[in-house]
DNA sequence: TTGTAAGCGTTATCAT
DNA sequence: ATGATAACGCTTACAA
């Protein structure tokens, strides 16, 4: 590994001139800084971050902990984010919890012996408590992504979850559903409980009395999804609801099996409308109708927003940024069967 | 950030001692180890891993460069990498080169000041090249994943690309076919090169001449099997494929597309069987015959590997992995149309 | 404008 | 068994 002793006595120059030569090039004669620089170049020299990281004090590393870099929502995230952090120079240490509070821990302190200068994540139910015994990370600018912890203060950068969840149901009541269901995902999660508060505000609007029999809680992936939906609709056919509202795409996927498990035809039997917008929801016929989230922005601004934290002086109050979600209207959703 | 001095006057030793303690247990006396323990737990005392990377010329950490986190296989892939060198202690950092190979050129820069111990990548065309200019990377050992750069010597991980092509073109043959389209990949690409040959050998195999006609090459992404697909499914029905066979599964999404836009049937008018397994796959209907790759395990076997060639003393000869991919008939593909 | 020297937090070497 | 000291590669006062 060449090092700057070595550009500094190819160049004939001490090594501090060489610092600056590269670091701070006005303050070094002209002649001189061209001579360092082609040394440098002639030797292939790349600077010891690690040693520049420690001498500084600051890392220029940003730390990321996702929930599960396979869902495609996490992926995107993770992608706005780097890309973002690129744009500013900085590096991204990526991490997935999981969902895992546990792994989540261990990575946090493993992210903390990097000296990160900033952090963004999805957090778990226990990131807080996590937080509070990490020194070093709890004082850095901390940017919740997708949910929050409930930390006092914390910044964050969150969908409309509730006015999304309220279109989506909305756009079920105009069609002429009654007997919403919906298969939500644990209520410990900001995301989830936003979503059910957005399908209770879409029926108490419409004046369609709340049925909690129609809400059915479960674990966030594909099993729980399945389960969930095969609940709701193994009511008898007078009490089944005519549509399913579903609060993330692994749900809905368990929802689509279950759907067909039972050999009811979507629209015709049930309508079908999902949080989050994926590729196979896009490919399977019918398409479907989905409350998409801009989950690269998301992840972008997360970083835009951690990156002029980093910038100013002070900690800012925390801020909380609400993007908004789309309503994309395929055909999993039409007024319901006749019958009813 | 509490550090070793902060813990040495604490359990009035000196800083050694606390290193010691910490990281060699067993040479220091065990009433002394507890005290400092126990002050380092106190004050919640954690390693500077900058410092101590610096000092050991060792940075446990790892450099992975994948071609697109947001594709399910290269997600797959980093999850099995990321898996494996946590159960050895490395950390891993992630990047995307976003299949440019001026973006891999930047990164590959970026990782090489990191100093890392090992890199993984899923090279670009360029890679070989870029590798050239990085003296410290290039003498690192470096595990190339789902394809080759063909640098001499390299190790690598990949799947058996040949052996699935041929085995889902026999599949076909079986079925009855024997005007089989392939929309392949870019031929820069050493597993489109590879899932090319395996079509080849098949048809060979069953004495079924080649005819390049049936074979669309174009960009590797869904676009690209889009007008590939297109271009094959256009022609007069004498000449039209009955089936296809799809190097990867983004062309294979457009193919999806293109087969709906002529309104065509899948297994009826045409078959269709694609390279890797999807989401989306198992989703629409029919459900998509594929090779299935081992994605998890080409990234975690490669990390295993690396980690075990950073243990060994001397650079072992490059050695290739081939892992063994599996053929899912679903129903996607059938007898060829009686017109044929 | 350039050089000298100290120090970032660790650990390895050498004493004791 | 423990402590003093130097060194990893870099940046930055301070001095010249």
């Amino acid at each position: 590994m060449v090092k700057i002793a070595d550009v500094a006595s190819a160049a004939k120059v001490s090594p501090s001139t060489v610092s600056r030569a590269l670091t701070k090039p006005e303050l070094v004669a002209r002649e001189t800084r061209e001579r360092v620089l082609q040394a440098a170049q002639r030797l292939g020299y790349q600077p010891n971050k690690l040693a520049r990281s420690l001498r500084k004090q600051k890392s220029h590393l940003l730390g990321l902990i996702v929930g599960d870099i396979l869902a495609p929502f996490h992926a995107t995230l993770a992608k706005g984010v780097q890309d973002a952090a690129e744009k500013h120079g900085y590096m991204v240490f990526l991490f997935n919890s999981d969902e895992q509070p546990e792994k989540e821990a261990r990575y946090l302190q493993e992210l903390q012996s990097h000296l990160p200068e900033g952090l963004l994540i999805v957090p778990t139910a226990k990131t807080r408590q996590h937080l509070q015994s990490l020194q070093y990370l709890r004082n850095l600018p901390i940017i919740e992504l997708d949910r929050t912890s409930g930390s006092p203060g914390i910044h964050a950068v969150l969908a409309e979850n509730v006015l999304g969840a309220r279109e989506a149901v909305e756009h079920l009541i105009q069609l002429g559903h009654r007997r919403i269901g919906m298969v939500a995902g644990e209520p410990v999660i900001t995301t989830a409980q936003e979503r059910l508060e957005g399908y209770r505000q879409a029926l108490e609007q419409a004046g369609v009395p709340f049925d909690e029999q129609l809400v059915a809680c479960g674990y966030h992936r594909e099993e729980g999804g399945y389960a969930a939906a095969m609940e709701l609709l193994k009511r008898p056919p007078s009490q089944r609801p005519t549509a399913l509202f579903v609060g993330n795409s692994e749900m809905a996927a368990g929802t689509v099996q279950a759907i067909r498990d039972l050999d009811l035809r979507i629209p015709e039997q049930i309508s079908l409308v999902s949080f989050d917008d994926t590729r196979w929801a896009q490919l399977i016929e019918p398409a479907l109708t989905v409350v998409a989230q801009p989950a690269y922005e998301i992840g972008f601004l997360a970083c835009e927003m951690l990156v002029s934290l980093l910038q100013q002086r002070k900690q800012m109050q925390g801020h909380t940024l609400r993007l908004k979600t789309r309503l994309l209207i395929r055909h999993s959703t039409a007024r319901p069967c006749e019958r009813d």
